[in-house]
DNA sequence: GCCTTGTCAGACAACGTTGTCTCAGAACTA
DNA sequence: TAGTTCTGAGACAACGTTGTCTGACAAGGC
């Protein structure tokens, strides 16, 4: 920038000002000094201007999810960028693997990059260490799931009503004996899955049965291997739940393996790639994780523009595919 | 800082040395002046400490792809992510969409913002741009596809040899009638899987059907239509070698909607959840995406600890995986 | 011609840090 | 004891910007 000053003769200040399009220089400076930006190749420090601003806006962002690799994950990212990038903010992105002391280091480094706001997919149950953050002006957003001990926005998928609506699908196709696969159950959104799988068993009259509900299953392999536990009790459940992408990828491998597909219906949370190419394809639950992005992005931006309305909860419904899979009745 | 100093009775530069953990301060001044950052909940900003430190360092890099929510690139992402997180460094990300001028766009409000380096799927084929940006400073290392007009660091699969292989395994299988269905050919990938096709033809003496090529596919319905339009053709490939994996994706689809899954062999390049789970499961030709994203991120971190040997080109092998559909042997 | 008002450029300080320099006092050495 | 070295803390300036203030100059009113 004093490089700029000097080629176009003009105090650092005016250079300022031409910079920032402010309208008080008069024509024929405005012009030396673009000539002079595009002569050096300036290009204003964003880190100094925001450092010294009275608005103290870095333009940029922090995204924390479970993992950028994983789909669901990723869309959710996409849909966030995109708000972003309308808006000129740049975006951070971290995976926290589901470990709250991760989630906590990838907010902390965030805000020491003096972030304007995080979207976060909490991975502990206790996100109160943020109001600090919050106090010094960082934006909060939640999705997926809700944050705990901190009241702040959020944006989540119906995951009570969407498992239901699956398992009451598998009832409706005369299932007694219906398997629920879950994740760790400290994950909010595994919990509501299983509460929306007892509230339709419920609804119909039917007890349940403990030995029928897996939980702690976090990857694919796991998934499988749980299906095929399920496949050798001795009254092994005509119907499987799976509530989780992954999961569902494992158990589809499973009943491959041991040639039941067509045999064992199978519903699963969360739309995935071909699952409509799979023979049976899969009925599944899908969430739109790139609208809960945007979704998310759009109440950030709104708290950054000087919203201070109530805090709000987005819930966005979810939606039942049916594609084979879901619809194979019991013998 | 300012405050801390006050709290702990020693000045601003104090406060400063022990943050930064220097040793020459005495241990009953460094306990005091912790506790006062505990107090406080204290903590440096980054921006302002990169700005004035001689190093300039800001411990963040940005990261450049086609889509973050495309597996190959999000596996990518994640490769780079590890490596930065276990060096303390934030990773900013942004898709490029295909379009250089985004890719412009993005590389300049990364370099803004002070990154140390970028890791960058280029877009367009000039990258001379960011001459200017490595003058500065930054380190730059290029995946999936080489620089243009920019002698610079690369990680890249061998698209030739793998695309070689992929169709010399389907002549192996007795088909001389042998479809390409490819991306954009302004991309490098494209252009490489091409000749690799056309190469093994040659190698066998075949001299290849015009029609039988078709390009510019950058989604999976324009795959499914190539493939469709492929099979109404008077003497129609017994054979499809689709060099992409939403191609891929697309074909599975079309060959599904005609029933001609078991008849027409298929090759995909790039490997894809559930490819195995598919009737008849899907023979690829796989690449590590989240080792070529370790591997640019080691790359990047080695020039930014001051290695200045020449630039090199790794180029990772592909991996051929017969699943079932690239061993249908023609009719 | 004098005063007021408006326009617009520059001087200066400050944002939150850290590199350099200085200097007081302790601990050595001769 | 006097001189030297070492240790460790603070003063000051600077990183690249921008907010505030000042003042030069031109235009307009009386």
């Amino acid at each position: 920038m004093r490089d700029v000053a000097a080629v176009a003769e003009v105090s650092l200040k005016t250079v300022s000002r031409v910079v920032n399009g402010e309208t008080t220089v008069d024509a024929s400076m405005t012009a030396r000094v673009h000539s002079a930006i595009a002569l050096l190749g300036y290009r204003r420090d964003a880190t100094a201007s925001a450092l010294r601003r009275s608005d103290r806006a870095s333009a940029s962002i922090g995204l924390i999810v479970e993992d950028v690799a994983n789909p669901f994950h990723s869309w959710l990212h996409r849909g966030v960028e995109d708000l972003a990038r309308a808006r000129g903010v740049l975006t951070f992105a971290g995976s926290s693997e589901e470990n709250p002391e991760l989630e906590r280091e990838l907010a902390s480094a965030f805000c020491a990059r003096r972030v304007d706001g995080l979207v976060i997919v909490p991975a502990g149950d206790d996100q109160s260490y943020l109001l600090r953050e919050r106090e010094n002006g960082v934006a909060l957003v939640f999705v997926d799931r809700p944050p705990g001990f901190l009241p702040a926005d959020a944006v989540l998928s119906d995951n009570f009503e969407g498992a239901r609506a699956g398992v009451l699908h598998l009832l409706d196709h005369g299932h007694r004996e219906i398997a629920f696969l879950g994740d760790r159950l400290h994950i909010h959104t595994a919990r509501e899955r299983l509460r929306g799988y007892r509230a339709a068993l419920r609804e119909r009259g039917i007890a349940g049965r403990a030995e029928l509900v897996t939980t702690d299953l976090f990857h694919a392999a796991a998934g499988a291997q749980a299906t095929r536990a399920l496949l050798e009790l001795d009254a092994p459940p005509t119907a499987l739940f799976t509530s989780q992408n992954l999961i569902t990828l494992g158990a589809v491998h499973a009943l491959r393996d041991c040639s039941r597909r067509d045999e064992i219906a199978l519903v699963g949370f969360d739309d995935f790639e071909l699952a409509d190419a799979l023979q049976p394809a899969i009925t599944v639950i899908a969430q739109e994780a790139l609208t809960m992005g945007r979704q998310a992005a759009e109440l950030l931006f709104a708290r950054l523009d000087g919203d201070a309305s109530p805090f709000r909860t987005i819930t966005l419904p979810t939606t039942l595919i049916p594609r084979g899979s879901g619809e194979i009745r019991p013998r």
